[in-house]
DNA sequence: GAGCGGAATCTAATCGATTAACTATACGAG
DNA sequence: CTCGTATAGTTAATCGATTAGATTCCGCTC
């Protein structure tokens, strides 16, 4: 492999004025840069990242630090946070935690090491906050996407979750339903508690007292999700829930199995709604009714902030971003039995 | 950040002593090597990865190309490199090429500038091969997954996709269905070619023509596997296909919705069979017949491989792996409808 | 023609590690 | 007592870039 030394043996400079042709740093004479242009030509020369990046203490690298990418939740925030970060120059590297306390050491060992210049984390979870602190405190830039913490120095991005928990209840009770099962998710992240929070609120506002059987963990993958929602099926009949939210599509997805294998029609015997709109339940045999949320432009807009924040330090405020959600009513929680018109409702 | 001198200096050795203790690469006497360590814990002390990697001319980093990380085809993969690359000590970067010609430069250019030491690509294309071939000809090392290209000097790691095409056009036939349609991907990926193939080859056995109508470009994704699925169920009902065979599930989903839009019933009307056994395939309301592949297995497969190749280059002779696939019924292909007992029928 | 200024280019230090080669010391054999 | 050898540690070159500061060269002025 050529080195710059090499072209600058063969274009007849310095090393130096290879360089300033290269990042055009300096004005260089015609004749010479055409030399060394040449010679770049010639031996087929591409600068090494890591020399570069030594010298210059950047790696032009971001990571992007999620559970699962198998979870389809995931992939559209990896997708666009892989865009910016290439339209500008950066790659992206990942890392799936699924959840572990510990996980994100992984991640600040990156950043400490220099492999990573900035960290897109989506699995913030309490027990990451001392790290996260840490790492923030020191200068490293960090954007939390999806999941927040509260009372960290920064920057968030995340959706209106409290909203859609709250409109998905709401339109449950304004269909009817009394007994609204919600299934929640990965344990103590935000994106669970404020959905449940808006959950809450819906069923509060309407005066309707939520037994603790109707509150379940389903963690947001089908496997759990099915067992969850077979239980909730369970329930002596007075207190078996009408209605399921699950936290995700994916558990919502299983409650439609968990419903039909115990002979249950949707929606007439069990209406369900889920959250995240993932490709799927828009489908013909699907058809889920859930709560949309952007995954893509919390993807897009998380990368888009840490390379603000990682190409000028000073005079940035800490951001804290909160995307709209909305209500895509399908086949799944009724609503076509009474109104059979309005597809979409936006509460936001 | 602290950096290998501090901490020679704290330790009262040379910077040779701490990178000896920090490798082990060398007997140190139990005293120094006890300050050494005191002073890495007291400075927190993290060596630094990229002046590392300048010196030993390694990033400890691998690539992952594949198209688009959105299509459920793709995150098993990723998921398998990264579990691989981590336990290994690497990390894993990606690239969503939207199979783009020209879109490995961006992968070679990585390889070159020394930002990764290796590649795993699921993309390669006809087009691809000059760049491939010039890059493992310079020693770089990297495996082809998912997809090959014909009489490359590379390690390559596909499923039985031939064998995959054939089965399920032969489950067709053995149902009794003549007008089988096939609805193709990504043009000139071996993976459509052989899919094909196989699909061909179960129809010539069978001594059945295939009309070229029957074969129509879905590209491996929703919204062009609808239009596709669409165009044959607007055929003349004696051309019309009976079955249909998408190369993958996304578009065999897309091919029930087609049917339900013109009041088709599956399976009864039409038949459905698609390829991946994706995770929605499975649930009640879908029940899509399928050619299960091993997506993370390639991925692991393809990964270990490419690490092996990294860390003894010679005497490893060319890989050419073929992972078995599966053919699984389920309720869309209609086998029920006469045989209602066999779930799972393994024709490998 | 000495002196000055500015433009173009070069020299060499630097980033933070690894490692070949060297030095100092201790010990044992002859 | 000398010599050889093994051991533990150090010195300094090196990886391949960037960049501050030095140098060279040229034209211009007085």
């Amino acid at each position: 492999m050529a080195t710059i030394k090499d072209i600058a043996e063969r274009a007849k400079v310095s090393v130096a004025t290879v360089s300033y042709v290269l990042n055009d740093t300096r004005y260089v004479s015609p004749e010479k840069k055409e030399r060394v242009l040449r010679a770049i030509e010639e031996l087929n020369y591409v600068p090494n990242a890591v020399a570069r990046g030594l010298r210059v203490r950047e790696s032009k690298t971001i990571c992007l630090v999620l559970s699962d990418i198998t979870n389809p939740f995931y992939p559209d925030m990896a997708r666009a946070c892989e865009e910016v970060a290439r339209s500008q120059g950066y790659t992206l590297n990942m890392i799936n935690t699924n959840d572990q306390p510990g996980a994100i050491e992984q991640a600040a060992k990156q950043l400490r090491e220099g492999k990573v210049d900035g960290l897109i984390v989506t699995t913030a979870l309490e027990f990451d906050r001392e790290v996260l602190l840490k790492l923030s405190e020191q200068g490293y830039p960090i954007v939390l996407a999806h999941r927040k913490i509260e009372d960290l120095p920064i920057d968030t991005i995340v959706s209106d979750n409290e909203a859609g928990g709250y409109m998905a209840a709401k339109h449950f009770i304004k269909l009817g339903h009394r007994r609204i099962a919600f299934v929640t998710g990965v344990n103590g992240s935000s994106v669970n508690l404020s959905r449940m929070a808006g959950y809450e609120r819906a069923m509060a506002e309407a005066g309707i007292t939520v037994l603790p059987e109707w509150l379940i963990s389903g963690e947001a993958r089908y496997e759990p999700g099915y067992d969850a929602a077979a239980a909730l099926l369970r329930l002596p009949k007075e207190l078996r829930p009408t209605a399921i939210i699950n936290l995700s599509d994916l558990g919502a997805l299983s409650a439609l199995d968990a419903a039909a294998d115990v002979q249950l029609r949707v929606p007439e015997d069990l209406a369900v709604m889920g959250f995240d709109d993932l490709f799927f339940s828009s489908t013909r045999n699907i058809q889920l009714t859930t709560i949309r949320i952007s995954r893509y432009e919390l993807g897009r807009r998380a990368a888009e902030r840490l390379l603000e924040r990682m190409n000028k330090t000073e005079g940035l405020q800490k951001l804290d971003a909160v995307l709209p959600v909305e209500l895509i009513v399908r086949r799944t929680c009724g609503a076509y039995l009474q109104r059979p018109n309005d597809h979409v409702m936006l509460y936001h």
